[in-house]
DNA sequence: GAATGTGAATTTATTCACAGCA
DNA sequence: TGCTGTGAATAAATTCACATTC
């Protein structure tokens, strides 16, 4: 990969590069050494230029005539996401999501490792799950000074989303994934992105013809 | 809403339209019954002209040198987004995270009802959590044809998913949110949305400066 | 006077189409 | 010959700017 100014890279471009790198994963495991923008574009339901033009932001990965290492472009696309190293994770609200996403295995596999979690209620302080033991909502931000703590998942109640969202990032926490369904403010140096359940089933129902019955 | 082919909706605009939602809600909810696109952008950090735009595929919603009625604006996006009627919705596996989604409220407060959950699991079969029990995976089908399923979301294991939404294409749901890692496939006329955790990680881990500790 | 609704202008993203290279 | 990499063309989305209406 060459040197990038990630402002040159489309914001659309980057979610799509988890796509491929996800489909690209399968590929190897099922030992295919070798394929084209046209063939992967088929696979992902997408346009090969597309693909093409995605990847000549970060460099040139293939070889004209030829097509695509697909060992080569899980290396390269690892590292254009920042995924050839691990990022330390907590999880902010210890409810049924917060120790649901504690548990799911997807995100150790991909580098991500879960090193706390934190709520107010003393009935769950001390638990565990997954490999998060979840602490005192008051040693927040303690925790996040003196640990490298990347990302955060917030899975506190809607009401307290922005007041967690302010500390975490007081605290200095670079990026942050929330989950409640409200707005939350940041200083413009750390990343928030929603991940909106909510959001997604209205979407569906706008498309769902409202005759049904 | 004067009536509106959804073709000529930009698929953008659609998420945008829950998020209004929300926000309308909430000024509702605090007796503000006035509002201003100007005022309305402010607080979601957007342009005022798109949030008029948006508005304009619909129909005329707002007073020239007045604003929009909070109120107005909420039964009208409601209603464009069909969220006037209540949709049945089931989960399709009763693992951590379907659990934790189906005791979620998030859900039943926006007129969407867990009518069933399903699992092939023998220790779960019988379960209820919120307002789902959990059924057999070998009902599936019988369940959606006698009942209306609106939409099912799917929350398997990444290797069943796509027969998973085979399945429930087969019997006649239309549209599917799926949580499991994978790309699935579906007739043209059911939807699909993909909800994707480390996704949504990997679009951070691409913007936080590697050259972290 | 104030704020909507919307064509026109601009910006961003996608797709085409082909030069360049194995 | 086959497929990449990329400028050019097209399409889509956003923003501007103003005529229109209350």
């Amino acid at each position: 990969m060459r040197n990038v100014d990630k402002r040159d890279v489309p914001a659309v471009t980057v979610p799509r590069l988890a796509l491929y790198l996800r489909k690209l994963r399968e590929l190897r495991a099922r030992g295919v050494e070798r394929i084209s923008s046209k063939d992967l574009a088929e696979t992902i339901d997408l346009n090969a230029a597309q693909i093409r033009k995605d990847f000549s932001y970060f460099g040139e990965f293939g070889t004209r005539g030829v097509g695509y290492e697909v060992a080569r472009l899980v290396d390269e696309i690892s590292h254009c996401l920042g995924l050839d190293r691990s990022w330390n994770v907590i999880i902010v609200g210890a409810g049924l999501l917060g120790t649901a996403l504690a548990r799911y295995r997807g995100f150790s596999e991909q580098g991500f490792r879960l090193v706390a979690m934190f709520d107010s209620s003393a009935a769950v302080i001390g638990a565990s799950y997954g490999t998060g033991r979840v602490r005192s909502i008051g040693d927040l931000e303690d925790f996040c000074r003196k640990e490298q703590v990347d990302i955060a998942l917030v899975t506190v109640p809607a009401a307290e989303a922005d007041g967690t969202v302010g500390r975490l990032a007081a605290a200095g926490v670079k990026a942050v994934l929330n989950f409640a369904p409200v707005k939350v403010h940041a200083p413009e140096d750390v990343l928030v992105r929603q991940v909106d359940l909510s959001s997604e089933l209205m979407s569906l129902t706008f498309y769902l013809d409202r005759e049904q019955a």
